[in-house]
DNA sequence: GCCCTGGGTGATTCCCGTTTAGTGTGAGGC
DNA sequence: GCCTCACACTAAACGGGAATCACCCAGGGC
């Protein structure tokens, strides 16, 4: 055969019948995720199945074995580099030269508004979507979580140390105040059948009444 | 076998004419859902399966579709029956002579604590622990959640008509407050490995936290 | 006594995540 | 230029989920 120049013609275009080349290092990786970040984002976590996201990629069910440990570490992934981006804002917000109360609030206003741009991620991430996720598993992910929070609870502890904490210790406030936000984006997200006020507003009454219910001017 | 006794005593038991609508069928049904709950309570929507039901009732799997549609069908009864309390609950502090806030108050910590006492029911209703239950199916369980949530929105209501709120509408800050409360408890329950404060001391910071924020004097 | 009915069953279907055993291929030593 | 070997890849299968099918059988109505 002269395979020199089928050679050059197929690192442009692999034959689709047959079994699928190798893919270079971690490019089939980077292909396995791109495939399942967009099942997920459409169709859920029941939705993306090994399966689906295998045949989207154009290989066996078997290869994503090759790549990842389990299902759950693909979709994981995904979760940890949306979150990824979470921090990084976090971080960023962090280190403006705004009041501390200004920054918490900016700090959840963005939390929200990443839940509601990403809802199938958020419900993996902070609703334990499959509940059958083990704790380990989720190590990755649950170490940016606290990252954030850690970002998130700097201000807050501000705040404590300032004496304008009405209630609660620096710890059980920055816990309540993340809370009220997953509140009210978890259940939109989970219940959109609901009639539910505007987003816009539930928002805002939510950052209001918990920033003015916790602390003082 | 000294059976005999035994069975003419059924014999006696059919007061009615007709084939027996009753008896037997009910009885099962309730067994099913006894065992469900029993299984349910212990390891989870996942764990709660058709094969496990039916093992624990000792009947075949195929058996529990002769009295319930499919398996979300017997945990969303089980769901039922807890939110029937939860509005119970509800119905009873509408009625009380006490303050429509202390009532908001007294009818959000009694959520609370129903979600802690009831985590894996209180999952299946109000985090979608499986995504997969369509809306239809959870109609039921959906309508006493409105109604639990109508005997909540009264008093808010009242406060509203009376001026006392600080922002947003009755429907938005109803709304604001029941998932304020939501948040707290859906977090602790999938997320136990987080080191949370004490739950008192959350139920009662979210609590104030949330009521001063929202609610003026 | 017959027959209809309805709860009950074992086998089956389909899909899921995951595993096993085997195969084609390309890079590297000779 | 050939052989070898590691490894990305595959088909098939496994165990276990929900749900369905065709049948079975005991009892009440006639």
């Amino acid at each position: 055969m002269g395979d020199v120049r089928i050679v050059t013609v197929a690192l442009k275009k692999p034959p689709r019948s047959a079994r699928k080349p190798k893919g270079d290092g971690h490019m089939r990786r980077g292909e396995i995720l791109a495939a399942a970040e967009k099942i997920f984002i459409a169709e859920g976590y029941a939705g993306a199945t090994i399966r689906k996201i295998a045949d989207a990629v154009g290989v066996s069910s078997t290869a994503l074995y090759m790549h990842f440990r389990d299902k759950d570490q693909i979709l994981l992934e995904i979760g940890r580099e949306a979150i990824e981006q979470l921090l990084a804002i976090n971080v960023a917000l962090s280190h403006e030269p705004i009041d501390a109360v200004a920054k918490v609030r900016r700090m959840l206003d963005a939390y929200m508004r990443f839940a509601f741009d990403n809802p199938n991620t958020y419900q993996l991430v902070f609703c334990g979507s499959s509940e059958a996720i083990s704790v380990e598993k989720q190590q990755a992910v649950s170490d940016l979580g606290d990252a954030c929070f850690d970002e998130f609870s700097g201000p807050i502890r501000e705040i404590a140390a300032a004496g304008r904490l009405k209630t609660g210790t620096a710890e059980s406030a920055a816990q309540v105040l993340w809370a009220a936000c997953h509140g009210i984006v978890s259940l939109v997200i989970t219940k959109p059948s609901r009639n539910w006020a505007p987003a816009e507003e539930l928002m805002q009454v939510t950052l209001d009444g918990v920033l003015h219910g916790l602390i003082a001017e």
